[in-house]
Order: C-alpha cells, then sequence, then structure tokens
DNA sequence: CTGAAAGCGCTTACAG
DNA sequence: CTGAAAGCGCTTACAG
C-alpha cells in the first residue's frame, strides 16, 4: 500500500510547521485564518485524512465508540445500526459495529478488553445486553460512558432512550375495544425482555380501565417468533368462545397469528382482528396489512448516540413517541 | 480510563523484555514454551489485549478489513454482515462494517481515505458496489487486495464468490413448468443490478428449452420493493387470458403479487401459483409461504472472507450453491 | 499565533 | 531462543 500521505508531508507543502497542521484538523483555537486556509487548501488536494490508529495513540480520545447488540430480528439491528451510525458519523466519531452473545459467561471481560483493545470512548448498549447488571458495574467502575436503548433494570440511572411500551400498548388495545372487542387475547413475548412485560402490562392495565375484567386465559406465552404466534393463535382459536381479537407482543408472532388465520379460513378482520408491535418491514408485507404499533428504533439509537456524544447534556433520560399504524387487519368485532 | 495494563507491565510481571511477549502475542516462532505459557498465564490474568492503534502504527498489517454494503434491504445486509464478521473474526480480523452511497460522486476518494484513515488491510465489496469500476481501478492501482461479492462487470477478475443466478431461475421456472404451467409471468426487478438480468435470462432459457416461445409481454418491470411487486401483478392479472403462474425476481415483489391476489380474491394456489427469489425472512411469513430459491447470502460473505484472509489461495472464484425451497404458494396449474 | 520536544504502545529490522 | 534500539504518525504539555 502506497502514496500514505502523513501530516508532515502536508505541513511541507502548506510551509508551516506538522504542530500548525494538528491544529487545523482538530479545528483549534489560534491559527490565523489564512494560515489555516491554506492548511485546508493542501489537505483537501491530497486528500489527507490523519492515521485514526495514532490518534488514538497519542491523544486521550479514540473518537471510536461501539454499539453491542445481541438480536436475532435483521429488521431491529439494521434500524439500529443506521440509527447510531449517522448521528456518530455526523459528531466525527466511528462507529463499531459489535453484534456480541449477552449469555457468554465471560462477556464482562471480554466487553472490558474490546475497550482497550479498540480505545474506545464509550459504549451505546441495546437490548437485552441493557439488563446485564455486571456489566453496568464495570463500566461504572471504570468511568466509561455508556448510553442504554430501552432500559428495564436502574432505569432511572444514567443516560438512556426508550420509549413508553406501557401507554403504547394501552393504545393498541383501546383502538380494539374501540372496534367493540370484549374478548381480546393477548400474545406475550419471552419473560427476559423487560418490552415484553411491559406490553403485557399495558394491554391489562388498558382493558382493566375500560371495565373489561383481565383474563389470565386470554394470554399466552409465545417468544416473540412466528412459528410461536402460530401455535399461540391456536391455543385461542381452539377456545370456546374464540376470542375476536388478538394482540401480539410483535410482528412477527402478528404474522404468525394470521397465518394461522388463514389456514382455518378464518376472516381477517371480519372474524378475527388481529394486531401487531413494531411496524417491522413484515407489518406491510402481509395480507391483510397488520395495525400494529410503531416503535421508534432508528430515532432511539440516533438519540443514544447524541446523548453520548453531542451538546445535549440537559436531559439524560429521553422517552420518544411512538405512533399507532392503523391498516386492514383490525376491524369491528362480529358479534 | 485507568487500568489499561500494557505490554511493558506483562513482561515485568512475567520476568521478561516486552520484545518477547510481543512474540507470544504474535504466535513467532523461536520462544520456548516455558517461557510462552509464563507469558500466556500473565496475559490471561491481566485480561490483557494489545493496542490495537500501536499495533496499526507500528506494523505493517491493522488485522482490519472493511466491508462495504449500499442495500435497503436489512434482511440481506444483516447475514452479509455476520457471514463476513464471523470469519473474520476466527481468523483475528476486526470487520468495520461501512454503509456507503455508492452513488456519491466523491466515491472513489471517500473509499481511499478510509483505506488510509483505518490502515485497512482489505476491502469486502457487495453489490452494486462491486460495479463501480472507477473503485476496481483505484484499488487495483494501490495494491489494495478486495473480494467481490457476486459481481458483475469483470466477473472473472479477481477475488470473487457468486451463486449462479440464471441456473437458480431456471431451477424455479422449470419447478413452475413441470406443475404444468405454460403462461408463466416474470416481474423482473431493476436494470441496475446485475441479478435482476441474469434471473430474467434464466427463466427465459428454460421456458425456451420447454418449448415454451418467449413473450415479452409477460415480462413485467419491478425495482425490488413490495409496491412494484402489487403493481406488476396488477398488470399481469389484468391480462386476457392471465397467467396461472408469477415468478418475481425477489421476495419482496413476490409477497407484494401475492397481496394483490389476496385483496382480488384469487386463491393461492390454486388459481394462481407464486414464487419468489432470495428465501428472505418474508418467505415464510407470508400465507401461503412462498416457493423461492434460496441465496446463500451468509456463505457468501463467509467465504469472501475467508477468501481473501484465509488460507484457501487455490480458488479465487468461488461459486456456491443455491436451494430451491418449495412450499405452499406454488401448485398445479388449474387449465 | 506558532514551534520543538517527549511520548503513546506496539512492531520491525538488527544483534547476540 | 532472547533483547536493546529505532520509529510508526500523531497529540500533549511546555515554551516563546
Amino acid at each position: 500500500m502506497s502514496g500514505r500521505p502523513t501530516i508532515k508531508e502536508v505541513s511541507k507543502i502548506a510551509g508551516v510547521s506538522f504542530k500548525t497542521v494538528s491544529r487545523v484538523l482538530n479545528n483549534e483555537k489560534h491559527v490565523s485564518e489564512e494560515t489555516r486556509r491554506r492548511v485546508e487548501e493542501v489537505v483537501a488536494r491530497l486528500n489527507f485524512r490523519p492515521s485514526q490508529a495514532a490518534r488514538m495513540l497519542a491523544g486521550r480520545r479514540s473518537f471510536q465508540v461501539a454499539l453491542l447488540y445481541d438480536n436475532p430480528s435483521p429488521y431491529y439491528v439494521y434500524h439500529i445500526q443506521t440509527g447510531a451510525q449517522q448521528r456518530c458519523t455526523d459528531l466525527g466519531y466511528r462507529l463499531l459495529l459489535q453484534p456480541i452473545d449477552s449469555q457468554a459467561p465471560d462477556l464482562v471481560p471480554e466487553i472490558m478488553a474490546l475497550i482497550d483493545e479498540a480505545h474506545l470512548d464509550g459504549l451505546i448498549l441495546s437490548p437485552p445486553i441493557t439488563e446485564v447488571a455486571a456489566l453496568l458495574d464495570a463500566l461504572d467502575a471504570r468511568g466509561v460512558p455508556y448510553v442504554r436503548i430501552a432500559p428495564g433494570i436502574r432505569a432511572g440511572a444514567g443516560m438512556a432512550t426508550s420509549m413508553d411500551d406501557i401507554a403504547a400498548a394501552r393504545e393498541v388495545t383501546r383502538h380494539l375495544i374501540g372496534l367493540g372487542h370484549r374478548d381480546i387475547a393477548f400474545i406475550r413475548g419471552p419473560e427476559s425482555h423487560v418490552s415484553s412485560a411491559n406490553r403485557l402490562q399495558g394491554y391489562r392495565l388498558e382493558m382493566e380501565a375500560a371495565g373489561i375484567p383481565f383474563d389470565p386465559d386470554l394470554v399466552v406465552a409465545g417468544d416473540y417468533s412466528f412459528t410461536s404466534g402460530s401455535q399461540a393463535a391456536r391455543k385461542l382459536l381452539d377456545r370456546k368462545p374464540a376470542p375476536t381479537a388478538i394482540f401480539a407482543g410483535n410482528d412477527d408472532m402478528a404474522a404468525g397469528a394470521l397465518a394461522l388465520a388463514h389456514e382455518r379460513d378464518i376472516a381477517v378482520p371480519d372474524r378475527l382482528s388481529i394486531a401487531g408491535f413494531d411496524d417491522s418491514d413484515l407489518a406491510k408485507a402481509v395480507w391483510p396489512p397488520l395495525t400494529t404499533l410503531r416503535q421508534p428504533v432508528h430515532e432511539l439509537a440516533w438519540a443514544a448516540a447524541d446523548l453520548m456524544l453531542g451538546e445535549n447534556t440537559a436531559e439524560p433520560q429521553l422517552v420518544l413517541d411512538h405512533q399507532l399504524m392503523i391498516r386492514a387487519s383490525t376491524g369491528p368485532a362480529f358479534r
């Protein structure tokens, strides 16, 4: 690999010391406008970029942070990546995208080693890595800055971005109740996800607020997968009387429930309404398209990066808006 | 940030020079077994990881490569990332995941600057960045190693992994013909994608091989999006007689066609068969699940990383197997 | 506003 | 098999 220009070559051509070039590159004060312009011109002409390795080694900051994730959903990972990366790039930081097994026994030392190895300035944690208490303790102890996206434990502490899962699930439930449904079933996600418990609670609160007694038999467990949604729907639709509406804790499970309805020739939404949660790519690709709740995944990640690296220091806990997306999979109750 | 151990501290504790520690870390010869063991023990105890920045700066290699992508499909991006990252990690390399706008006017200088800035040892290119001739020229000129995934132009040159789109599309078409279909329509992808033209050609070749004359009116253009699939299906189903089968160039468009069939109450597969391409997450989430062609996305990326960094130097052009996935969206022709 | 010195934590030649 | 020296390309104090 040849042709790599260095700061010294730039300085030679610009006729200044390489220290002055460094000042220009780092936007420091105390450089005359004319000198700055001359240096910038040479930098642009040579297409010069300072060696990140050298900056990391010499400086106290690496301008490098990592996004840690352990999520099986391509949709979720994609949007969380693009959101965080967009903001990091704008602020002059490189974002390392780090998939990681949150169940690994040596998770904490591995992450600490990563911090050393890559000289990380900070960490963005996404669920379920947000819930590893030992990791939070270790980061706090070393003074490594971090932001959590949608944290469950220690929700009030540190920097975090989130949405209100309870309020959101209430909105979906209210929509169904508004359509005349009373026998509304809920397919819940895995115990390990905080979001899952919160959505269930939102469903329950709204049912009770409408004077409909909570019926535990109408709640069936899934694991956020398509297949588990189908199985849960099978159980629910075998009941007599069957519920007239199903609210699934995410879109994958809603799609699974929908497929089962098709299989049994149950018209949706005429005989059965189905609502999901997330507004993932899936929601618009199935038939009929899913009524669901748009989770601002991209924005949550963008705001997390902004919180850690940007100017905003006022509000360390950001709650972003969600949105109910009403589509064709829900309709008036038939009885 | 405190507590960062360095190679010197390790060497002090192990009672050797720091140069010896360096030898152990790099698996060099000429270290006695006993010394090696002692050093490794200290490294493990301190949870020491060498500073990547220092290695990059001092060494001729960075052990860092980048994956460049510009693709709107979360599914595709997710699997290409995990495939490449898995192999890179196993081989001791860090993989930078770099989304990039392949239409950007300064694409080439931007990438060259990235190479300098991050001291990259090589590049993995995914479509459509694989098709930027000026980039390939620049990389060749600087001697930067790169592998392309599913290249279109200069397909015979350099390192590449791919699948046989033509043969694959022939298989899907053959499956439909075997079910008794003769009026088989094709929804093609955008002109800009090589895969799109190849799949069309495979469809055409197989039709002609079966003695069915190619009918250009049965080919409608889409852009790989769900919506374009619906629109294309609308045009096709407005024809008299309508085709009995639709082969879409990817799963998103197939899902769009399927949604239109539902909208018009056309039973799938009884009155209309629909096949897709990719075997994305979508294929199993819609009803009925799509017959489609499994593209080995993960494996293509894994093999690309392996080609560039692994031991395999024999075969610079790898063609991986695909697989026809027969599901419920295709069935016997009704007439 | 500008510059010369020291050093970040490693690897690369070069000795022994 | 092991070590002392030089240097990678920058930033950080410190001077002027």
